[in-house]
DNA sequence: GCCACTCACGCAAGATTATTGCGGAAATAC
DNA sequence: GTATTTCCGCAATAATCTTGCGTGAGTGGC
């Protein structure tokens, strides 16, 4: 599971485009086909490449709008968090969904046309599960969003080169 | 730039998984690979589908913890928020940036490997430009994450199916 | 030092998939 | 009713993926 230096080129560059060819990838990073192709089926089964997916835009399919919502709840609990995990799981507005620590327990993405939208979204929410405490932040402009990680953290055998 | 029901049915497909056949796809939405692979090749043309990237597991390649940054600031103008663009964009640790309404005026999503790493950061960022009033949230799970957005939203001429 | 072993590489062939050319049917305009 | 446009599907071609096989570098045992 350890990556060595091509191999994070090799994920740079399918985290950029993955409509990419192996034939191309390889000559970028000095290899040919086949190892190339190889180290990428590794990484897919190692599960360090999850999946690949077609990424649109926001605005093109009418959810220009991001909500951030941040909830607090007096149910600390492992039942109360999984049914509310699976409430979640309902609403395809909800991009993002996150447990968190200090002030605020749980934070969510929502994506919605507009104000109007985000307001039947709020309502169809509290109506599926009860919450005490709910704030909601509007973005007002996305400047930076990129599904790439950071690959300078990754774990290294050999780096020499 | 409308949409109709094949053409959702289509995206839902790729949101999910980019890699499957355009003649698979055609069957699942009811065509064949030809009038299928237009309408893909459309979307891509008309910005609908922005590109296909590979997603990567955030704990194998050391990136398991998320931060919330949220940033206030009293120099609101123009010039100011370009060069905090162009400074965040610099730090491929922050995944998200939006200027945001309200109490705060700007909030990121900084992915790290842990506190230590986060401190690093934090302090590389403050090195690069002044902030006033900066507090960060530590997320202790993502419970969802999807680069899928809904395409209950979008623009629809005909909508008889 | 030498052999056996493993591992990663590259070439070349075969299998899949993407892409284009062409012709026909349904919807729309006049 | 006819012309025009639009979308469809078949079939051929082009591009890419995937596999089989052989080679050379590096490693450990002795």
């Amino acid at each position: 599971m350890a990556l060595d230096k091509i191999d994070r080129k090799i994920l740079t560059l399918l985290q950029k485009d993955a409509t990419m060819p192996v034939a191309e990838i390889g000559r970028k990073v000095g290899l040919s086909t086949t190892p190339c192709w190889r180290r990428i089926q590794k990484m897919e089964e190692d599960g360090v490449i999850q999946r690949r997916v077609a990424v649109l835009d926001p605005a093109k399919v009418n959810v220009g709008v991001t909500v951030f919502v941040s909830v607090k709840t007096n149910e600390h609990n492992e039942a109360w968090m999984r049914k509310f995990a699976g409430v979640i799981d309902e609403f395809p507005e909800v991009v993002e969904f996150y447990r968190m620590s200090g002030d605020v327990d749980y934070l969510m993405r929502v994506v919605v046309p507009d104000i109007g939208a985000y307001d039947s979204f709020y309502k169809k929410l509290i109506s599926k599960i009860n919450l005490t405490d709910v704030s909601s932040a509007f973005a007002m402009g996305q400047i930076k969003y990129t599904t790439a990680l950071p690959l300078d953290f990754a774990i290294v055998v050999d780096d020499d080169k």
